[in-house]
DNA sequence: CTATTAATGTTATATTATAACATTACATTA
DNA sequence: TAATGTAATGTTATAATATAACATTAATAG
C-alpha cells in the first residue's frame, strides 16, 4: 500500500515535499515533451504548499500575489487543466478543489482520505483495493477506465485528544 | 453484492423503478417523522425519471413543468437536500448532478459505476469492499465517516456492439 | 385561537468553470 | 532573417452551480 500518509499527517521538513514534486514535474514533463512554463510550475507549487487541497479561486489570489500582477481564471484553469492531463495534481470533486499528486506513476491510485477536521488530504494507492474494484466491474460487465474515490473522515492527528488539545489548532 | 446493475442496463417496466422509489421514500419518512411534501416527492419523482443522474437545473426546469409555475433554484436545493439527509438520493460530486438511490438502507454504500457512453448510473453496495476501504483506513489511523466511491467507464449495454448499432442509441 | 416552528417564496448574489477571440512567444524552415 | 505555424497566454464576457438573507405561508402544538 502506497501512501502519504504520515507525511501528511506528520511533522517533516515541507520544502522536501515541493520540491520533490517539481523535480517530478521537470523529469515528467522532459519525458513527455511537455512544457512546465513558469505559470504551470508556480501553480503547482501553489497546490503543494500544503496538504490542503485548493480552490481553483485560491490558486488564482495566489498566483496573481506571486506573479505580481493580476491572473485571470482561465489562465489558472488552463495550468490546472495541463497538471491534471499529465497527473500531476488531482482534482476532489467533492471540494472542488485541487492537490499535488505524490506519486504521478501509479495506476488508478486516485483514492483520498479527507479530514473533516483540518482539511489535509492523503492518497492512497492500493493493489488490492484496485482488483477489488476491478472484480466488482467485471461481475457487473462493467469496463473500468477511471476511478474517484473520496473518503471522508478524521485524520490521526485530529483524533489523537492531547492536553493541548485546545493550543494545537490555533 | 448488492446492485441494480441488471435494472439499469437492461429492459424494465421503469414506473415500477418510479413506484417503488416512492413507496421507500413513504415509508421512511413516517418512521423518521419527516414530511414528503408534494415539492419533494414531486423531485423525487423527477429523479427516478431514468438511471441518468440530474443537475439541479435540470430538476428545476421539470420541476416548474409539472407545478405549472416557475420555482427558483433554492426550491430544487432544499428538496434535494431534504432528500439527501434522508438517504433517498445521492450526489455524485464529479458531475454536479444527483440521482435516485435504489437502497436507501443499506449503509456505507455510494458505490457509482458511470457509464461515459450513455450516462447511466448504477449503485453497488458491497460489503467486502466496504471492508477493505475500513481496512486501509485502519491501517493509517482515518476514522472513516463517509465515503464517495464513482467508476467511470462502459456499461454493459453499451459495450455490445450489435448489428443495429447505429440504430440502438437513436 | 394563537404562538411556534417548518416549509416555501423571492430576490439577490456568491462560487466555480468555460467560451470566444486577441495577442504574444517560440520554434521551424524557406 | 523573415515568414509561417503552433503553442501558450491575455482579455472579456458569461455560463453553470449553489447559497445567503429575508418575507410569506402552512402546519402543528399548546
Amino acid at each position: 500500500m502506497l501512501t502519504n500518509t504520515r507525511l501528511v499527517h506528520g511533522q517533516h521538513d515541507h520544502s522536501r515535499c515541493i520540491d520533490a514534486a517539481l523535480s517530478r514535474a521537470e523529469d515528467l514533463c522532459q519525458k513527455k515533451n511537455a512544457k512546465l512554463t513558469p505559470t504551470r510550475a508556480t501553480v503547482l507549487s501553489i497546490l503543494w504548499q500544503s496538504h490542503r487541497p485548493l480552490g481553483a479561486y485560491q490558486v488564482q489570489d495566489r498566483l496573481s500575489k506571486i506573479m505580481g500582477k493580476p491572473t485571470a481564471p482561465p489562465t489558472v484553469y488552463r495550468a490546472i487543466e495541463f497538471l491534471l492531463r499529465l497527473g500531476l495534481i488531482h482534482r476532489l470533486p467533492s471540494l472542488n478543489a485541487y492537490i499535488g499528486c505524490p506519486f504521478p506513476n501509479s495506476e488508478h491510485s486516485n483514492l483520498f482520505m479527507i479530514c473533516n477536521e483540518c482539511g489535509c488530504v492523503a492518497e492512497i494507492a492500493d493493489a488490492s483495493l484496485n482488483t477489488l474494484l476491478q472484480t466488482a466491474c467485471d461481475k457487473t460487465n462493467f469496463k473500468l477506465h477511471s476511478q474517484n474515490v473520496e473518503l471522508f473522515g478524521v485524520c490521526p492527528q485530529c483524533s489523537v485528544p492531547t492536553i493541548n488539545e485546545d493550543i494545537s489548532h490555533v
